[in-house]
DNA sequence: TCTGGGGTCCTCACCCTC
DNA sequence: TCTGGAGGGTGAGGACCC
């Protein structure tokens, strides 16, 4: 029996970009190109408009600019691209429970196990619903695979692109792969491209042919048994709502290298508090400090260290992540560094040793009331607090250090939370306004920033739902002038209101 | 003007224990 | 007592994804 196509898989359009020309009437049909603005940056997403010269994502920003001279070229917005994810997430929500999210832009959704769809003509019907909904609800348009399977369903939505929806029917699946290119399955980038081309296997149809054996022999066991399975059209995996995170790491590239062997030391330390800050937003606790050290010629390099427990102390993050460095030769210079935390749990080594003091102190109690002076102790030893002598780690550099009892609960009061520059006072210092910001101004009202500098910044004014708004240009210090926060794209109270034409 | 950031998974080597 | 193999833990690197 084969599976119904009720495996839906959702992908919003160039989604960073537009959700930008959304928000900024004026971009509406122009080249628009979202990322990293630095020396260093690189492309998150281009416009459909900026694709048609080449641009895309993970290109080199330096390269973009100069196939499209012309595009709009903008800073990511994360919390308003959240916040629209927010809103569709929660309506494919409202046809399952079993949603998983890929990525704010992408989700899986078993139709079927919310009763929403059970077979081809339904499963068509929900998924034109949604496109729908979704435009109405954010303005942007979002393209929907359907199929017996995420693999294929993935594959549909691609397809599918842009603004579109297909159903693979099932049957059709082997007939309609055949013919696509090794690359269209997932889990085959460049590297294993290039190694099945090599071997003359250019195409889906190619893998199917090639066998097993082959193909495991090939790009080994694991992605050797997946690829041939996924060439015949066979994928069971389940959508799964729920999904543990397995590492938090937070990581750095510098616009020039660096050299100095005491700024690299502060820059890991400052990695290592701001890594602690997220994980211990995201509620968990960690055992292995991994740092990350790309050099100069872009060889990148890692190591780490397991704690005899997880922590979520910064001094202790701070620690290993420094031991770490002393390891690596960073002569040459460094262009970015990275410090992570695997091994998640979601209690700390204090929190065991916190169970344990409460364990022996409630057995002392109980002792003393008992007060038979026998004094045998607390018989057993809390297996939390028993430590076994030996790390047993291996050649490393001197072996994991404990994470050190001095720095007990509550942390030191001098780790700075965030991402903030060093905290010395500065002298007032000229106001930076980045392109694709939002900003209001006393007079205009809201705007964004098209662009900045020699002291002065270009802003335009409008907002979504406006029209096409006008360019005025300011000190970069006029008081006038605030950065604030991203409009919602849909559902603005102040949209109906005219953009002011004159001040 | 080369090549971000935050993840996951897999493979391999090495050491240790059973 | 010695030896070999299986298997787990750890560390490092590579590939891939969005």
């Amino acid at each position: 029996m084969r599976a119904a196509p009720t495996i839906l898989h959702l992908d919003m359009d160039a989604f960073y970009a537009s959700v930008e020309q959304a928000s900024k009437p004026s971009l509406r049909g122009k080249a628009v190109i979202v990322g990293g603005l630095g020396p260093r940056g690189v492309v998150a997403t281009a416009s459909y408009e900026a694709r048609r010269f080449g641009v895309h994502s993970a290109m080199p920003m330096a390269q973009a600019r100069r196939l499209c001279p012309n595009g709009a070229y903008l800073i990511p917005r994360f919390s308003l691209y959240r916040a629209v994810s927010d809103v569709v997430m929660a309506l494919l929500r409202q046809l399952s429970p079993l949603v998983e999210p890929l990525s704010l832009d992408e989700a899986f959704v078993d139709l079927e196990a919310g009763g929403t769809a059970f077979d081809a003509e339904s499963a068509l019907e929900t998924g034109q619903r949604l496109r729908a909904d979704i435009l109405a609800a954010t303005g942007l348009s979002a393209s929907v695979g359907l199929a017996g399977s995420k693999m294929l369903a993935k594959v549909a939505s691609e397809e599918a692109k842009p603004d579109g929806l297909l159903l693979i029917e099932p049957g059709t699946e082997r007939a309609l792969l055949a013919p696509m290119s090794v690359r269209t399955l997932p889990g085959v980038g460049p590297a294993t491209g290039e190694h099945l081309r090599r071997a003359g296997i250019t195409t889906v149809g190619d893998l199917a042919e090639a066998g097993e054996d082959e193909l495991v022999r090939m790009v080994g066991r694991a992605h050797g048994v997946g690829l041939y399975r996924m060439a015949l059209g066979l994928d069971d995996r389940a959508v799964v709502a729920e999904r543990d995170a397995k590492s938090v790491s937070v990581e750095d590239t510098f616009d020039v290298d660096l050299h100095d062997r005491v700024r690299i030391r502060n820059e890991v330390q400052r990695l290592a508090d701001r890594c602690v800050h997220r994980l211990r937003e995201s509620g968990h606790s960690g055992r292995t400090i991994v740092l990350k050290v790309r050099r100069y010629d872009f060889s990148t390099l890692t190591r780490s260290e397991t704690l005899r427990g997880p922590t979520d102390d910064p001094a202790v993050v701070r620690e290993a992540a420094a031991r770490l460095l002393e390891a690596v030769d960073t002569t040459g210079g460094v262009r970015l560094l990275g410090v992570g935390v695997t091994g998640l749990a979601d209690y700390t080594q204090e929190d065991l040793f916190a169970q344990s003091m409460a364990a022996e102190a409630a057995a002392e109690a109980a002792a003393e009331a008992a007060t038979a002076g026998g004094g045998g102790g607390p018989a057993a030893e809390p297996d939390g607090a028993a430590e076994a002598g030996g790390t047993g780690g291996a050649g490393g550099s001197g072996g994991p250090a404990e994470p050190t009892g001095s720095t007990g609960p509550g942390g030191p009061a001098e780790a700075p939370e965030g991402t903030g520059s060093a905290g010395e006072a500065e002298p007032a210092r000229e106001r930076r306004w980045a392109a694709g910001s939002d900003v209001q101004h006393a007079v205009y009202g809201p705007g964004w920033v098209q662009g900045s500098g020699v002291g002065r910044v270009t802003v335009r004014f409008e907002r979504p739902g406006s029209p096409p708004g006008r360019v005025r240009t300011f000190r970069v210090d006029d008081p006038e002038l605030e950065p604030s926060d991203p409009l919602p794209l849909v559902g603005d109270p102040a949209v109906g209101e005219p953009v002011p034409e004159e001040g």
